[in-house]
DNA sequence: TCAAAAGTGTTTCGTATACACCCATGT
DNA sequence: ACATGGGTGTATACGAAACACTTTTGA
């Protein structure tokens, strides 16, 4: 078979927004560009999509390339594709936005790309329109968190209510009622109290919790409103 | 300044899934293709990003070609980049989808396409991932509608109670309570009652409701759950 | 007068919210 | 003993859902 010959071919890039939570902030992992266009300016970490991968497998590829780390939770935010948004060529982008657990990711890579936490509230000027993709993935985090408990992929495999308490917290920048909060998670079956304590921030220390992996499955897409019945139906 | 030498470009396409509520049923716009590859088979609308446009601004022509309408919601659903999707040549393509008020549809233009309008229940074996296109269109629109006042763009300037009721049973597949629902609809403030009745479904006649365009954009974005007033935190 | 669709109210129940005190422990 | 953060319970209010009858009018 001949090819679509008359049509032009643009670049197609991915751009990850990778968001880590320490225990106390939200943050975002950006790299000091190495190379030309805008070098020593800070941006996402992206890459152009290859012939022989699909646009998440290059998401993927990206995100291993920095962090080290593999099966990591990811979706496409949205697709970038102003003519200009690339001074150099017409590129567009896809962007992705991961959650990773911030202490698994290692800091030995780093020094490779420059890459740094920055916290979400502190985030530099970045080059293109990179602060924009931030600000969409970070919008959809916010709806998509308040419907889902996303927020876990950030935890650490075992974690303390005062912890997502405070992950949620960052997240929408506004306190929660703890009694409620507690009351809200506990509902919702998806937590396993383990015996172990932690101590490091109180010293009563507060119990560590794990998910219940089966039911975290299951309740990943429920959530209600305007129709009876919308777990039901969406399915 | 020089070009991003060492990539490869790709073929970018938009493929836009536009619904439409015939007052009875929904359905998608699909043509029958009347050029090579997959001639004569059903696909929905599609068309490559030329080099002066934006993705949004493609499925916009792209619309604007089939129907003759412009100025339509339209919001992306997400990339098709499978290696192979497009057995030609590799083409990423952008889902887009779009809502339209089916008699505003000029069926004048629909034989330069051959476009159908296909019951929603009634889709038949479509090209490439075409399908499956359909399927995250159709489950975004799901999601969406159960949150947001979005069914109303399909509905025609003036419309009735019953006629609303119908397209949310349409799009959710499951029968509603009309009590419950004209409550539920009334208290968003969103409808504005009119005179007029339309007698063509009922001998009592239903009155016409219009938008209250004012508050339709203000409670565009409301909904609720999880987090205790996300309203006011997703802004 | 009857059939067919439109329109309207009440009760019940569950969940969201507001709110304040006791517990455990290291210093 | 006390300061610090962890953990728990209750009362109220609001919204969701279940449920059935009356109205209008063309045939």
């Amino acid at each position: 078979m001949r090819k679509y010959s008359k049509q032009t071919r643009i670049l197609v890039a991915v751009d990850c927004i990778i968001f880590g939570f320490d225990g106390e902030r939200l943050k975002v992992l950006l790299i000091k560009r190495g190379f030309e266009p805008e070098k020593d300016k800070w941006s996402v970490m992206g890459g152009f999509v290859q012939p022989d991968e699909s646009p998440s497998e290059a998401a993927s590829r990206v995100l291993k390339v920095l962090t080290g780390l593999e099966n990591i939770y990811m979706e496409q935010t949205e697709v970038f594709g102003n003519i200009d948004r690339d001074p150099i060529e017409r590129t567009i982008s896809i962007g992705y936005y991961a959650f990773i657990e911030i202490n698994k990711y290692k800091t030995q890579i780093t020094d490779l790309y420059h890459a740094e936490w920055i916290d979400i509230k502190e985030i530099p000027q970045l080059i293109f329109d990179h602060n924009h993709m931030i600000d969409v993935a970070l919008k959809k985090l916010r709806y998509k968190a308040a419907l889902h408990p996303i927020l876990f992929e950030l935890l650490p495999e075992k974690f303390t209510v005062p912890q997502i308490q405070a992950l949620y917290e960052q997240v929408y920048g506004s306190e929660l009622d703890k009694r409620n909060f507690s009351r809200k998670l506990f509902s919702t079956g998806l937590l396993v109290k383990l015996q172990e304590k932690d101590k490091s921030s109180s010293k009563k220390g507060a119990f560590f919790y794990k998910l219940n992996q089966d039911s975290y499955k299951d309740n990943f897409e429920k959530f209600l409103n305007f129709i009876p019945n919308p777990q039901a139906l969406l399915s």
